[in-house]
DNA sequence: GTGCCTGGTCAGGTTGCATTACGATCAGGG
DNA sequence: CCCTGATCGTAATGCAACCTGACCAGGCAC
């Protein structure tokens, strides 16, 4: 009690912690090459018909170059390929392979695990509030000039 | 409305937009050369008699290398020194300077001013339901066997 | 003393980004 | 139909913020 911890910190660990137990838990259902800097195409990927680089980069906050890293990566792990796109022949549709639909699938439900674990050990109320809260901040935050970095997931 | 959109990622964005704008207000305070890389060293040292490297770097989840290197930083633009240990002739005690001390105190006000920004915003009673949730959090956290990495602030 | 533990530093490597520059393609006038 | 300018992805390069491993000086126990 003795000190009041800075918001920021909070959240910080809060984010490392649930970020450190879904990776855990990934590799425990087998998915061991997947490390956060995938979580930008993980993330905003459509799963149905797949997404183009640019979107990718748009959506995470992250510079093309970046996001190409990741998909390069993804895509010798056989997570993802690159598709033509045929109604732009300088673009390329990021797809998920069979294994990358599972990952995702995976990692969704791993996802609403631990948010439900934390229900359990702090009351639903607290974390139906917690989200609420973060939601809010998330939505006042867009209005401003500032706008937001975006970022993560994986 | 229409996806879900999963907690880490809602607390990484309110973290980021947290530090965001700390840093931007701190610049506006005339600390321009303050870095996150820094909060290691701002976070956890005793403002009174100052603190030694390693525990600045337990206390933040990273290596000696990793704060030493902050520390180098900070001592180069006179916002700490590094005295010696009078208790123990192999150790270096971490102390802010005037500057540092003034820059610490400007951070703390800076934090405490976004919380009550935040709590305009959304609502009082928001707000204090997301620390005391996040702060539950840490508290269930730090009890398990995979331990906190901490990190954070600046 | 001898031997082991600990505080800090040095050297070198990796990761996750950014900036700049580029070739290929599209889209819209003249 | 070509020319101009924007856009899609890529390549090269650089840098910040970390890490691991090796080391020395000093403390501590025997």
């Amino acid at each position: 009690m003795s000190e009041r911890i800075a918001l920021p910190t909070l959240l910080a660990q809060a984010k490392e912690a649930a970020i450190a137990e879904l990776h855990a838990r990934m590799a425990g259902e087998g998915f061991t090459d997947i490390r956060s800097s995938h979580g930008c195409v993980f993330a905003f990927i459509d799963p149905e018909g797949g997404s183009r680089l640019t979107y990718l980069a748009d959506r995470s906050g992250l510079t093309k170059q970046a996001v190409g890293e990741a998909v390069d990566d993804l895509e010798e792990r056989g997570y993802v390929r690159r598709a033509p796109d045929p109604l732009d022949k300088r673009a390329k549709i990021i797809k998920l392979t069979e294994r990358g639909d599972a990952a995702l699938a995976t990692s969704k439900r791993i996802f609403d695990e631990i948010e439900r674990d934390w229900q359990e050990q702090l009351g639903e109320d607290i974390v139906v509030a917690l989200r609420s809260a973060l939601e809010r901040l998330r939505r006042v935050g867009a209005e401003e000039p500032g706008a937001t970095p975006a970022r993560l997931r994986g």
